[in-house]
Formats: C-alpha cells, structure tokens, sequence
DNA sequence: CTGAAAGCGCTTACAG
DNA sequence: CTGAAAGCGCTTACAG
C-alpha cells in the first residue's frame, strides 16, 4: 500500500467529489504544458522563469490546488526543517517562556519545532542519538536535559560537530564541548543565598530537583558556596528534593517545617516548587516571610502574583530561547565542522519582592 | 546540493573520523551479501525472512551503525508519523494537562507532535488547511482554535472525512461537522455562576477571553443563561475581557472594582485570569472572599494552592487529551470516510475551595 | 525465502 | 530560459 489510491477508492472519491486535491507536480506540469522541472523553477527559483511561463504555470497550480508534497522535498533535499527539543517538562511556565523564544527565532528560519519531555518520555539517550542519525531532524536543542550520549554511536570528536546546541544548564560533562547559552547559575544561586544572608539569616535550608537529575546541581552548588563562604552550616536534612513540582515541594517544606533546627528561609532551586513552598507554609499556620522567608528562582509569570509576592532569579528567558536557536540555525547552515563551541553566558538579574523578610527570632 | 557530500567533503569526514555514519541500505546489504529488499524486510517484516538471513543483516546493521532514512521511509509511505495540534497557546497549564494526554495516546501509536499557538503565530486558516494537502501532517488536532478553513480549498462534504479532530471548545459552527471531545461548556458555565447565586451573589461580573476568539464564548453563553434564568441583571461594564492572561485579567478587575456598582462576585472564564483577578483584588486592599468572591475555570495546578485556593470548573484534561488523539488515530488509519462524527462529551465538576463565599453587604 | 525492478514526487546539474 | 534525465533511499508487488 502506497499513499496513493487504487482504482476503486478513486472512483469512490470522485463519487463523493471535491477531496482532498491529489495532485503532482506532473499534473500541474501538463496542465500548464511545461515540463515539471519548470514547475519546480516556478515555485523555488522564479527568477529562472520568463514572466508569461510563470503565469502559464502559476494559473494551473491555482487551478489544480496544486501544493508541494512536502515529504518528497524532504527527501529530495535531505533535510526535514524540523528541530527537536528536549527539556524536563514543557509545562514548567520557564521553559514554556524559552520556548516562545525558540518558536520566534524558528519562525523566521522556517523551522517547525518538536518536543520531547524528559520527565515523561520512554526516549532513551540513545533514541536522542538516533534522531540524527536518521534524519528525522536537523537539530536539537538541550534544555537543561541529559546527554543525548548514552553509549559511543558518536565519538567524543564528532560530537563537536553535530548540530546540537545546550540552554539553560549545562548539566553534564559530556555536553561542555557544545555550544550553549545559560545564566551563570552557580553564582546566581550565591547571589539568591547571600541575599538570604544579607538579610540576617543564618538558617537556610534548599529545595532542590531530583536526585537523579543533574538540572539544578548547579544551584545546589552555588548555594552550599555561599554558605561555606558565609560560614554558616547546612545541617542534616535541610537540603532536601523537591521533585520540581509543586506537590513535591509541598512533602520538603513539611519536612523542613518539622526540622528539629527549622529554617528562617528556604531557598527553591524554581518557582514552581517555591509556589508549593509557600502555600505549605500558609497551611501550617505560619506567615511568609514573617515566620519564614521563601526564595525561588526563574521568575515564571507567577511570581509576582503570588502572596507574597516572590523574590528570586530572574532568568531572560526568552532571550536564551532565541539565542539558542539561532546558533543551533548557523550550525545546521555551516555543515559540519568550525562552529564556535563556547558557552555563552546571559545575564540574571535578582528580583526583590515581599517573600523575603529579616528573621523574625 | 544533495544531502550527500561532495568528495572533498567526504575525505575531510574520513580524516576527522567517525562522524555521523552515512551508511544507506544499499552499503548494509553490500556487506550482508543480501539485496536491498532482504534488508528492508529483515527491519519491517522479519517474519519473512530466514533466520540465518537475518542474523547476517542484523551483523552488518551493527557494524555499520545503520538507521533507515526517516526521510526516505515517509516519502515511500506515504505518511509522516507526524500529528500537529494548534492550540491558543501551550502555556496555559491547563493545555499542558491537555497535551500530556495527547502525549500519552501519541506515544503509544507511534506519533510524534508538533504544536502550533495561535497566540503566536502568522498562520492562518488556510495554512492549517495547506498542511494536510501538502502532507506535512497525518492528522490535526484543533484545541480550542479556529477553524482551518478559511476559504475554500476543501468542500463542506470532504471536510467530514478529513483526519481532523476537535478538543476542549467547538469555537465554530463550521466544526460542528467534525468529531469532537469536550466537556458542556455551557451547561459548567451555568453551574458555576448559579453556584455563585446560590451563595446570595446577585452582581455578578465576568471576565471572559478575547473580542475576536471564540474560546471563551461557551462560557459566556452559560453565565449570560444563568443569570437570566434567576432574573438577574448584567449592567454595561460587567462583561470584560481579560485577554486569557494575568496582566489582562488584572487590567479587567481594576475596572470592574472602580465600576459604580461594584459586582460582589467575579467568574473569571479561566483560572489563568483569575489567578490575576485575585491578585488585583487584593493589591486593591480588598480581601476574598470577604469582599469579593472569585470563581475560576479549568482547575488548573496552581489553583488549589492560590490565597485563597480557588473555587473552580475542573476539566478532565488528561482524558481529553487521551481521547482526541484516540479517536484521531482512529480516523488516519480508517482512512477517509464512515468516521463517527459525534461530539463526546466528558464530565466536568464544580471544585468547591475558599475563594468563593457569602456576599458581605 | 529472495532478488530485480518499478516507482513514490521532487530537485538539479547538464545540454541545448 | 527550458527540457530530458538521473537520482535521493526506501518499500513492495511480482517472479522465481
């Protein structure tokens, strides 16, 4: 079975009328009494054409609802105009917002976009791998996701080359010689905890991602930093997984309320899981930021609606979306081969609200 | 230019080493000592291939690193494996929760998605259209979005027939047609605004979406019906859009709060808005419940942990989701024709939390 | 069970 | 400027 109609069904079709129009180039070819070759000149190359064969043949594709099948420039031309994207969940409201940017810049650069969601996905590092492999599409984009490099189908040296570019967090190791756009989040993390720190606290605990993922390591590490520096211990259980969801959030903050030490602020590695932070907090019976401070990160569209209104990290996060794509565009169009692999850093900027307060006690 | 490389290209290649494998069918069975043919039914249909066969073609595939060409294999078959769904726009978590189902059906059958935002995007209806003749897509999903037919390429009769499935919203009437998964929006509408009456409420404003979309129109039926039925007045000025987005809605309660007769109580059509309708009310100085009540729609995740929780319409948006890709793939692989063209609809239910209350005056 | 061959709908050197 | 022809990498009747 093709995709093309046997006799029966074309009958049935015409029967019925008006289908969807099952037209080839060569139909149009004959119609406009050109050769099909100048019909394809017509559509990608009009200036190859005399005017009067142009008209001939853009009458017959009017005629016909002539469009080209899009599968067969594809193949032809060995390219898919699809990118990829790999993130953790497109329904955190900061990756949604590097998306439009990424959907702006593909835009432009006639791209469509394709998304894979780590956190619900079956696709292996490998399958990643594969994508390009078989041509299914021309680039992919890593937001804050693993290494596509599950085992050795590319060797460390090719890797370099292929078009893959990395946003939002650098994750792991593997991917340092790709090209990559972030926020330096180790020293926003400091920043966020020396504010915590500026502003008198001495307890702060962390809510992280998942121990499994690498995507907030960084900020972990930034604010075990700032604490070092500040000489302030982190005691046991004051650092604990939030599962990047609210509700996740919600089981960490419970356990930091009941610490034996209970924080006076808590630091969300993202908003999301600070929103759930806060709502806890409210539910135990205790007020935000009088009792405790709640410092989140990303600044999503939330934040400032929230009550209190949320103090975190600000991320240009549509800046990163369009930066990204546009590197991963001038990989795919250079080929192979003498891109600039360097990471390229965007600015954080803090983003005071009302979440945060002096320690009360 | 092909996608192949040119001989200074490939010599470069082979000086790098390993770069991408760019090993066709042909080199596989070159090395397995098999025609094409062979290789090709060892990957699609190894029934029918002898085991010694095949362990000879499986060896060479290792070797070589082999992966069909997705380009060449959807060209040959005709289809892309491919589904879009256009949507007003896949920040709105309540579509996230749509579009997780959809993944989920999608995944099973073997689809990959593209997404398409109506907010953001210069496509229009004719495009959508386009997309299905020129074979970019298996089949479109119509989440709460415009028709796709804009003029006439495809006749009233095909439309019937097209692998287009509608979600969420019928928005127009030339959709009617098509199958469709939805809740009553109308009929949630009502119950929740005589949820509101029945509380004592008999000023009564709404927030809906925007001039020009129809997405929220449903809704605007079902609270315009309630209120007649309890012979309730809609002064000038209680109906206002919010633009679907916090900064609309928040635009949209500060006119409302500053009207003469000031409603006691707001339904928002979407919690997007009324996550900012609660925050104007209280940066306004004013308290809800207790001043004004607020009622949402979609029972999105954020709004069980709002100040106060929001009282809202709650949709079963994973089976949504679920069910239209379902009955989409239903409709690709019967082919064109004798689909059911029925409208499903799926329950909703009235969450009852803190944001709504007894009118104080 | 296997192979030779046709063909999917385009694009693009290559001649004229 | 235009046409005839090759070819992209597969899949699938059709013979054997």
């Amino acid at each position: 079975m093709t995709g093309r109609l046997n006799d029966t069904d074309r009958q049935e079709e015409e029967a019925e009328a008006e289908d969807i129009p099952d037209v080839s180039i060569t139909v149009v070819a004959k119609i406009a009494g050109v050769s099909i070759a100048t019909v394809s000149r017509c559509i990608n190359n009009p200036e190859k054409v005399t005017e009067r064969t142009r008209l001939k043949v853009q009458k017959a594709i009017v005629e016909t609802g002539y469009s080209p099948n899009t599968l067969a420039q594809s193949f032809r031309r060995g390219r898919t105009n699809l990118i990829m994207v790999v993130l953790p969940s497109i329904g955190d409201p900061f990756f949604t917002a590097v998306m439009h940017g990424i959907r702006t810049a593909a835009r432009e650069k006639g791209y469509s976009i394709l998304i894979e969601e780590t956190q619900h996905t079956t696709m292996t590092a490998d399958d990643i791998g594969a994508l390009l492999v078989s041509r299914q599409t021309d680039g992919i984009i890593l937001l804050a996701s693993m290494s596509p490099f599950g085992t050795d189908i590319l060797s460390a040296k090719s890797r370099r080359r292929l078009p893959i570019v990395v946003g939002c967090e650098k994750v792991s190791s593997d991917l340092a010689d790709l090209p990559s756009v972030c926020i330096d989040s180790v020293d926003a993390a400091k920043e966020a905890t020396n504010y915590l720190i500026a502003q008198g606290h001495e307890r702060i605990a962390m809510i992280y991602g998942q121990e499994s993922s690498l995507l907030t390591k960084d900020r972990e590490l930034g604010y075990r930093a700032a604490m070092k520096t500040a000489e302030l211990k982190i005691r046991d259980g004051w650092l604990v997984a939030g599962q990047l969801s609210i509700s996740g959030a919600r089981q960490a903050t419970r356990e930091l309320l009941d610490h034996t030490e209970r924080p006076t602020a808590i630091f969300c590695a993202n908003d999301e899981m600070a929103i759930g932070c806060l709502h806890e907090i409210k539910v135990a019976g205790l007020t935000v930021p009088g009792d405790v401070s709640v410092m989140g990160f990303d600044d999503i569209r939330y934040a400032e609606v929230m009550d209190p209104p949320l103090t975190t990290i600000g991320q240009p996060a549509d800046e990163i979306g369009e930066r990204v794509m546009h590197r991963l565009c001038k990989r795919i169009e250079e080929g192979r081969g003498n891109g600039d692999n360097q990471a390229q850093i965007v600015p954080h900027k803090l983003v005071i609200r009302q979440s945060v307060a002096k320690p009360s006690s």
